[in-house]
DNA sequence: AATTTGCCACTTGTCAGGCAACTTGGTTAT
DNA sequence: ATAACCAAGTTGCCTGACAAGTGGCAAATT
């Protein structure tokens, strides 16, 4: 118990490999939609568990949206188009592929988010950002890495679109990179005298959300992310 | 109001209104990350239900990665910042602003998947993407809209990024701005005429993806993602 | 003969109780 | 003082049971 990785050791449930089970059978066309599964009786005697195992992955398959139970009736398998929730599980997020593809996804999402946001930043917004921009300076005064203003920065420019999906998905993003990095730098050694080039590509990113300038906000907001995830490469340099 | 709200607004489960109850408890930040939450007796007693409901609740919010549990210990609030897996829903899909935001979301992916594509595709990725705008041309040919070539067509771009989720991200939203459209359809008489404009669109994309043109083929994709857009909001042009 | 009504098997939702596996902290033995 | 050990507490999983809702079939009615 000297190193707890207590990430992909947990031993996986019953329920666990059993949804998953499920899963891949609706997903490999098995099962077609609208069709009615079979009961929990006949699932648990088919796979040799209890039918409370059972409901639980069932309760899974209905929460993402991919089964609908009708008491009395049974569970159906739902139209795909009518899917109303999307999961996106990072599995293993010290696989280079993975984090490099979060990385991608995460920069096209921030940099229409920032052209957006210097399209319709009102007043407000613009004050906000500015109010995370002097934080961070501040933190770097102070000496800091100032890590956490530097998120609430770029938060505080998707919050600007006003559109609810960006924040979330970009949140998510953010906070996956930050923690590979957070975790792939125990092994490194510290980094230094690079934030204040990262505060000027922030200052450049400020400017032409300010000037209400879409095309040089995704500009600015792009070449920030190319440098950011060269910086990244470091990590995992092989 | 995670459950379904199609067609029949049934009752929710016991299971489903104690996962909402607790999840938000933990959002409103009553409980912060690596406490550990009441044992399921606990929470049995306290909301008047029994061991397996609790399970069952606590089951779901395990599955979306906001709990981690160890058995013999209890369950624990997972740190935001090792979140696995983000969770997208759409409530209301008649919702104006939740489909405007959607379409702008899925313009952002697309726009981007398809400048990716320019920039990396293989001949084989070309290939896939020449036979889908063949097949959908064939369609106008046999005077059928031709709405699944239409999708399998922007599907195989998304392909040719080789990022998966680019590929299922863009595949969630697609699904869902289609439904809503197939929906709102049944109201409003059929527009025609316009798959050969959409066809010309889709040409100039694969055009600029075949120049091996990034910046091209982005302008391409967001004229027509433009143009789909304002297609689209002649649905709910109230 | 056609339609309505009532009934009953079947399925999911929920509950109660219990045992096994595991964790944790304190106690005991060395 | 250190290490092994034990016991209470907790989750994982099971059996068994009843309530609530569904669907089809047959009897009853028109």
């Amino acid at each position: 118990m000297t190193q707890s990785h207590d990430f992909l050791d947990r031993a996986p449930s019953l329920a666990d490999t059993l949804a998953h089970k499920l899963r891949q059978e609706i997903a490999a066309g098995r099962m077609r939609p609208g069709e009615r599964l079979p009961t929990e009786q006949q699932i648990s005697e088919r796979y040799g568990v209890s039918r409370p195992t059972v409901r639980e992955a069932i309760g899974r398959l209905k929460h993402d949206g991919l089964v609908v139970t009708r008491q009395g009736a049974g569970a159906f398998i739902a139209e795909p188009g009518a899917l109303a929730v999307f999961r996106l599980d990072v599995e293993d997020f010290t696989n280079r592929d993975e984090i490099r593809n979060i990385v991608e996804l995460l920069m096209a999402v921030e940099a229409t988010a920032t052209e957006l946001a210097a399209q319709r930043r009102g007043e407000e917004d613009l004050a906000a950002i500015q109010a995370q921009l002097d934080a961070m300076q501040a933190a770097i005064d102070r000496g800091e890495p100032g890590v956490d203003e530097d998120m609430a920065f770029h938060r505080a420019i998707v919050d600007a679109t006003g559109n609810p999906f960006f924040r979330d998905l970009s949140d998510f993003l953010d906070r996956r990179v930050r923690h590979f990095i957070r975790t792939a730098r125990a092994n490194t050694a510290r980094m230094g005298g690079l934030t204040q080039a990262v505060q000027a590509e922030h200052q450049a990113i400020f400017d032409m959300i300010a000037k209400a300038d879409p095309a040089g906000a995704r500009r600015a907001a792009e070449t920030h992310l190319r440098n950011a995830a060269e910086r990244l490469s470091l990590y995992f340099a092989k």
